[in-house]
RNA sequence: GGUGUGGUAGUUCAGCUGGUUAGAAUAUCUGCCUGUCACGCAGGGGGUCGCGGGUUCGAGUCCCGUCCAUACCGCCA
């Protein structure tokens, strides 16, 4: 047996017995002729002690141990002399009578300690370092603790998970697919899913009325903080239900995990139309930490001969409390903030509101006092307010610049705290959106989401108008999930695969066998992904998605520690009938 | 594909308008130290300034190219 105890367990009730412990050693301090080594494991730390007078030996083997090497000792749990109040075990120490080295250990690259002096490349080629450090490990705790009571929430109402197929078909539609060539079928390949979408649309055709799977999904897309090539999705899908049963079921996980791991209540989700989020807030995924709503001034602003707003077709504000401070610098800054590449916008114009409550403006030499005022009433603005407007041609590119800015001034402000959550649902999203690049429409959330009833006469006439029986799960401007009611009628189906551009001969050949399914009682369904990474993310507090993933690729999509991806045998190549163009 | 930021000791960083032998902290090694817990004290070793080219009497510093990392835009049904 190497251990009786863990290195996070032993507590003054256990003073007099003999333990053995076995871990990492985290670092060693020589005072003289006593030795203390501060043991870890998963658990903690405990103190080991060692004294030149009781066991020279054993004192000299113990100054010679060097950080992470793995030991194990045996001794007598006995109370410190002087405590500890940072660590939990911090009233003992063990007295050590047997001391063993179990491995050695290389001076690892960066300190294995809560705030490391590693950079994120070194800490991601030593990972399996990286993840000793307890912060990290804490993530990991914290994701399996979220998955666990996803599936005991699940359980509890009835939900089976069913395991779908990694090596499938490639389909039209959304991300480029990774794949993987068949050696048995030269010249064909699979594809890796990009979600189990179809599949389980396919179970509820089976009867499996409540499915849901905790499941890899994998894009083949440039990467982002929040963004990863492999993925982890909480997918989940019902029969017979109506958009109202899903957000009902779904809200409920949403607050059975606040409830069981951040032990808070949240109130009931708000729900927004994706019309009102775009309207607000700029944004189908609006941060509601705070309010800051844009409002349209075009009737406010037009007609005083201030030729940027006269001429534009979009004129719209947002009043930052209290911000009436700012000084011209700081305006200075924020007006390159909207400038930047990224953003775009063409200037910025701004108000404050003073203490008398009159209203000073960057563009006052067009704009009387009382013009100013109207400003200030639209606005709902008041002493010691700053408001700031943006314009342009095109309502909705304003409407994003506008967006970036209220994100910019919340963070400014403060007002975007870790530790508040503001949840929401997005409903009413639109069934199509314009795509410059491919000159169609294509599908907002995916081809198989069912239009609104009442829109349904629209797809002939007026398809871009048609909204979708699709909504977002909205927590903190994050998108931690989305789903939307399918479409379970093959006719529909194929009505929809029309829109988007596929003739019948395509349609068939890539969703063939979903429409032919269709066709043998395929029940009323819908359901919903959330995106696990994001959700433990934004419940551990954290910037990247990365950091609660074990082994995350970088933003080139490799795995530094593991040097994927890498080339293969030419005997590989060969195998599987391929050349490649570009020898790496 | 594009934009911004960064690349200097094992590590994290400083290094001004170009000018002695490129510094600090930490890690590491040696010695001292009987109650530390970020121990302390003294000392030592440690550098192709990402790489290639250019400007210059002289480049870590300026210019061009390139690679790597990172955030974002495009992209992500």
């Amino acid at each position: 047996m190497y251990r009786t105890h863990t290195c996070g367990e032993l507590r003054l009730s256990n003073v007099g017995t003999e333990v053995t412990l076995a871990g990492w050693v985290q670092r060693s301090r020589k005072m003289g002729s006593i030795v203390f080594v501060d043991l870890r494991d998963r658990y903690g730390i405990t103190q080991l002690a060692f004294n030149d007078g009781i066991n020279a030996e054993l004192c000299e083997q113990a100054s010679h141990l060097g950080r992470e090497f793995v030991v194990q000792a045996t001794g007598t749990v006995s109370e410190r002399e002087s405590k500890n109040k940072n660590i939990a075990t911090g009233d003992i120490e063990i007295i050590v009578s047997k001391l063993t080295v179990l491995n050695a250990s290389d001076t690892p690259p960066f300190t294995i300690e809560e705030n490391s002096d590693g950079g994120d490349d070194l800490r991601m080629k030593y990972r399996y370092l990286d993840l000793r450090r307890e912060c990290v490990r804490r993530n990991l705790e914290l994701r399996h603790k979220f998955a666990f009571e996803v599936r005991r929430y699940l359980d509890e109402h009835g939900f089976l998970e069913v395991e779908t197929p990694v090596l499938v078909n490639s389909t039209p539609e959304g991300a480029r697919d990774f794949v993987v060539p068949s050696r048995m079928n030269p010249g064909q390949f699979y594809a890796l899913p990009q979600s189990p979408q179809t599949l389980k649309q396919l179970l509820m055709v089976s009867g499996f009325d409540r499915y849901f799977q905790i499941v890899k999904c994998f894009r083949d897309e440039d990467l982002r903080a929040d963004r990863q090539p492999e993925f982890t999705q909480i997918d989940c899908e019902m029969s017979f239900v109506e958009q109202e049963d899903i957000i009902q079921m779904f809200e409920g996980m949403s607050r059975h995990l606040f409830k069981t791991i951040k032990g808070i209540d949240v109130p009931e989700f708000p729900r927004m139309t994706w019309a009102d989020a775009m309207k607000y807030y700029g944004s189908d995924k609006p941060d509601t930490r705070f309010d800051m709503r844009f409002v349209e001034l075009m009737d406010v602003m037009k007609g005083y001969g201030f030729g940027v707003f006269d001429g534009a077709a979009y004129i719209g504000g947002i009043c930052a409390k209290g911000a009436a401070t700012y000084t011209r610098k700081q305006l200075d800054q924020l007006t390159e903030f909207v400038k930047r590449p990224q953003i775009g916008a063409k200037g910025m114009v701004y108000a404050r509101i003073e203490a008398d409550g009159s209203v000073k403006s960057s563009v006052d030499k067009f704009y009387p006092q009382e013009a100013l005022q109207k400003l200030k009433t639209a606005m709902n603005a008041e002493a010691g307010d700053l408001i700031l407007i943006l314009s342009g041609d095109d309502a909705m590119r304003v409407r994003k610049q506008l967006c970036e800015l209220r994100l910019e001034m919340g963070t400014q402000l403060g007002l975007r705290d870790k530790n508040k959550y503001s949840c929401l649902w997005v409903i009413d999203f639109p069934m199509y959106e314009w795509s410059d690049e491919e000159q169609r429409l294509m599908a907002m959330h995916h081809p198989f989401t069912s239009p609104k009833p009442e829109d349904i006469p629209l797809l002939d006439t007026d398809p871009a108008a048609v909204r979708a029986n699709a909504y977002d799960m909205v927590i903190n401007g994050v998108e931690v999930g989305g789903g939307s009611i399918r479409i379970h009628d093959a006719k529909l189906q194929q009505k929809i695969f029309e829109i988007l551009g596929f003739t019948p001969e395509q349609a068939q050949a890539k969703f063939g066998f979903l429409m032919n399914a269709f066709k043998f009682g395929a029940p009323p369904h819908g359901g919903l992904a959330y995106g696990l990474d994001r959700f433990v993310s934004l419940f551990a507090g954290l910037d990247s998605i990365r950091d609660c993933i074990a082994f995350p690729k970088n933003n080139q999509g490799r795995d530094v520690m593991l040097g994927a991806p890498g080339v293969i045998d030419q005997k590989q190549l060969d195998e599987l009938e391929i050349s490649v163009k570009t020898q790496a």
